[in-house]
RNA sequence: UACCCCGUGGUGUAAUCGGUAACACGUCUGACUCUGACUCAGACAUCCCAGGUUCGAGUCCUGGCGGGGUAACCA
């Protein structure tokens, strides 16, 4: 395991609460089970795009191997051709990598083809597994009753020529499959004769038209894990009914040391979906613009949306492992973000909803580049120098008309602190004549106040940030809210579509948004916390030098709102 | 319906051989503050229910109740 090279937030694996999966590996490794070693694997198939919940695995499966100085594979579970395509493989790496991990070795289910072929021969040889001629309705149907298939007591030597024909492409696809010959009247459906091979023509993406025939998943994954020597095979809880079987096939090949498969609940998260076949409807029916759209709960989405690796793991570690179902809520999300990238995300000011302000005994045409701290969390980040004048934007939110005493911006007669600058008090304002929208505030300033701090230490209540209308850049900001309006979005009664909770206003993009000057050299690596507001980055993808896109990763936590909020609730 | 798994504050997790509920987030209070941010302090649990074993049970036993998964030639 190569460790990930940027500092931690997570402060790195301080006594960190043991989980039952890494309880039990322990224990494994105290019985020098396995010779002590341990190998994980992560197994994606290549169908989709991995999103928070495979964060989960991920982080539990490299991240267990590397606190115990153990290994962990990239595995592509790609087994079924009709649905997989390298698109996702390469996606998938990135992803991996992205999030600050590094497989010890890189294989496919299909590198193993061939030797899944030579034990199933064999186990044909040995009585254990029988071609079946029943379509898939009678084969379904007669699962379900625990019936025998009338093919099931065929001869192993007609078996194996069926099963070389059935390779060669003999029949058609669906018409045969070779079963395992086990127990059809067990409790356990998955060991009533499952299916190990079923006739499927498809060109697979790395073995072409060599085969048309392909193992099921449970024919193919505990053997996988075999060859790779891989000690804990951890999954989701929908596979427990699955390991009888998965140690069925591996004491019927025999293998030495058998891997422990060991379940685990998977992430569900509120206001979002985690499942690949949903997330898909969202991309294919062009409710999200893609598979990276920043409302999407995909890494690729959630890291163009801003979100950092170490946030990610941080997460990861904050939520835990469990066999119980739960569902974590989306602020905990946030929060390991807001954690993360308050301690080292540089602070600029941007106004979003620029409002002019003009100070009426500022000399005009005088400009002062007054020294602002980059970041109050950490010294080292040092100081940058922005320009004041006496005309400003500062955001329409911090100045009204008329507002409640415990309203500590600006409003008429009332003195607030422009941020790094002077303290200034409302003198006027001049509203729209048709909306009735301020559009102008006049404001005094105190030239003793230079920097922001008064020789009479007089406390001001307020602190607004604010920009140079001289010298402001002009910027588009979007921000995102929940994907759906409800925590739970699958939770729909029949016939009802889980798109129908989709939120309408989860996507809305801010234009002539002032900012500071220093920020006409960001780039779309660097997250910037833009004060008062939030976290913020360039978007990698439909941001242009001339025209310049930023967007929102998360908001500040907003105390004030809130408060607003519950006063002005109805009663 | 059958089989399997699970059930600890609002949420997510913890509590080595049974010893008297811990951590994180959230919420509420308050303090601090040149970000109504951050930080700091305090508050918030009849451990699903009912019996049983025991000096003592979240932990063990029995029976309920509740939730989830599976019942594809998907993974």
């Amino acid at each position: 395991m190569t460790a990930p090279q940027e500092s931690s937030p997570a402060a790195p694996e301080e006594a960190r609460r043991a989980d039952f999966i890494r309880e039990r590996v322990r224990a494994d490794r105290e019985a020098g089970k396995h010779g002590g070693a341990v190998l994980t694997r992560f197994p994606p198939e290549p169908n989709g795009y991995l999103h928070i919940g495979h964060a989960k695995s991920i982080c539990l499966n490299f991240g267990l191997a590397r606190e115990v100085g153990g290994r962990c594979n990239l595995r592509f579970d790609d087994t079924n051709p009709s649905t997989e395509d390298e698109e996702y493989v390469h996606s998938i790496q990135a992803d991996v990598r992205w999030l600050g991990f590094e497989w010890d070795a890189l294989y496919y289910a299909s590198d193993y083809f061939a030797q899944l072929y030579a034990w199933a021969e064999e186990l044909v040889t040995k009585g254990q597994a029988y071609v079946c001629d029943l379509g898939g309705e009678e084969l379904r149907e007669g699962r379900g009753a625990g019936k025998n298939s009338p093919y099931r007591e065929r001869g192993a030597a007609e078996n194996l020529e069926l099963l070389r024909r059935m390779r060669a492409g003999e029949f058609a696809d669906g018409a045969r499959t070779l079963r395992a010959k086990i127990d059809m009247a067990a409790p356990n459906m998955n060991l009533r004769d499952p299916v190990m091979y079923r006739i499927l023509r498809a060109p697979h993406h790395r073995t072409g038209n060599t085969w048309c025939l392909y193992p099921t998943y449970d024919w193919a994954h505990g053997e996988s894990d075999a060859l790779e020597g891989i000690t804990h095979s951890i999954c989701t809880l929908e596979f427990e009914n699955h390991r009888p079987l998965y140690e069925w096939f591996l004491r019927a090949i025999g293998v030495a040391q058998q891997p422990q498969q060991i379940e685990f609940a998977r992430l569900n998260l509120t206001y979002t979906v985690l499942s690949k076949r949903k997330l898909l409807r969202l991309v294919k029916e062009g409710r999200v613009s893609g598979w990276d759209d920043p409302r999407m709960p995909t890494l690729s989405g959630l890291r163009r949306r801003g979100y950092t690796p170490e946030a990610l793991r941080l997460f990861c570690e904050r939520i835990g492992v469990a066999k119980f179902n739960s569902t974590v809520d989306m602020v905990q999300l946030e929060n390991a973000l807001r954690d993360d990238l308050n301690k080292r995300a540089p602070r600029v000011m941007v106004v979003l909803n620029p409002l002019r302000v003009v100070i009426e005994n500022y000399p005009a045409g005088e400009v002062e580049w007054l020294e602002a701290v980059n970041n109050p969390e950490d010294p080292a980040a040092g100081t940058r120098k922005v320009p004041f004048g006496r005309e400003l934007f500062i955001e329409r939110e911090d100045f009204r008309s008329e507002a409640p005493k415990n309203y500590w911006r600006l409003k008429p007669g009332q003195e607030v602190r422009l941020r790094y600058g002077y303290y200034v008090t409302c003198t006027g304002f001049e509203l729209d004549a048709a909306t009735g929208e301020p559009v102008l505030v006049r404001v005094r300033y105190d030239p003793a106040t230079r920097g922001g701090d008064s020789p009479d230490k007089r406390k001001v209540k307020g602190t607004l940030h604010w920009v140079s209308a001289a010298h402001a850049l002009e910027a588009d900001v979007r921000l995102c809210e929940h994907l759906f309006r409800t925590a739970h979005p699958e939770d729909v009664p029949a016939g009802v579509d889980f798109l129908d909770n989709l939120n309408p206003d989860s996507l809305r993009v801010l234009t002539g948004c002032k900012l500071e000057p220093s920020l006409a050299t960001a780039t779309a690596e660097q997250r910037y916390q833009f004060e008062r507001h939030g976290y913020f980055c360039l978007d990698a993808r439909d941001s242009r030098p001339e025209h310049l896109l930023f967007q929102r990763a998360v908001a500040l936590r907003d105390t004030w709102a809130k408060l607003e909020h519950k006063e002005g609730a109805p009663k």
